[in-house]
DNA sequence: TATGATATTGATATTAGTTATCAATAATAA
DNA sequence: TTATTATTGATAACTAATATCAATATCATA
């Protein structure tokens, strides 16, 4: 099995022992739903309305409520991450591997959205949180400014 | 003349700078604005809807939306900094020292918000945004999680 | 399997934050 | 002073997100 499919099934696992744990119930349109998110966007960061659209094509049946209920839901299990990059909406990304937190790079110019990772600065945070007696549940890194093919245009 | 008194100072000729630079105006308004702001407000974090209704009581004549668009202002001048938080309301800050950049800890509990500031972390990003030829402009960290005390009542 | 309790769905209304509109007015340059 | 241009403030419009609710699907239990 390749390491996303195996990936994709520890999520799948860990939504549906979130769907018990809070006696809610799986359905169809949960299913569709996760399979477009976790199929299409891994590593992008995709609205509700860009999900919704391109599930229509093929589920037309589903409403625009549910997909935004079933993200807020993949939230709250803890296998998708939302963000806000400062245009008013909400975007949602699957998250790959729970221990590895990565960050966001975001070009103010072109809108591209690079990632990064950094273990020195992980650290730098728990030890931050625990110097203040603060119990880390989350945390959001955003650098903004030009990427490196802005900056030559200028 | 204190500290503060001094940054509200330099602060106001950054923004007088700014407004004679985009051949702006400088109006009683602004002046109202600026001084409640940067008056009251210092190491807060105010909604639009706060700094208009504490506004408002002395000065009941400037407008909900000259409020919206003087931080706005205050915002692209480089002297006030806009935040979001997760509950949807922008909140404006009045910039204190432009080096010394700081980052907040947010309990998810209480809403309360904390600040600190680390030049670990600074240096961090710094070497980020080179290795990836990326022009830093400005950046964002926080911490979500419980504080102290909201933490030993659970 | 049938039944009853309860969660979900989807269409739509509502809310809330923010932005746009525009005529009247104030500030600035000539 | 006059002409030009930005600003103001009341309010309308917009947009993302959430609430409503009757119809329906799911699930636990008998």
């Amino acid at each position: 099995m390749t390491p996303v499919a195996q990936m994709k099934m520890d999520r799948r696992k860990t939504f549906n022992e979130f769907i018990s744990r809070k006696r809610l119930k799986s359905t169809k349109q949960r299913d569709v739903i996760f399979d477009e998110f976790f199929g299409n966007y891994m590593g992008k960061h995709v609205t509700v309305e860009e999900l919704y659209e391109d599930i229509k094509r093929r589920h037309p049946h589903i409403g625009f409520a549910t997909v935004y209920r079933t993200l807020k839901l993949f939230r709250e299990s803890g296998i998708a991450s939302e963000r806000n990059f400062g245009d008013g909406k909400a975007r949602y990304e699957p998250i790959r591997d729970e221990r590895e937190h990565h960050h966001h790079m975001i070009c103010t110019e072109c809108g591209k959205i690079y990632e990064f990772a950094n273990n020195q600065v992980e650290s730098c945070l728990n030890q931050i949180a625990k110097l203040n007696e603060f119990k880390l549940e989350n945390h959001k890194l955003e650098i903004y400014g030009l990427c490196s093919s802005c900056r030559e245009s200028r």
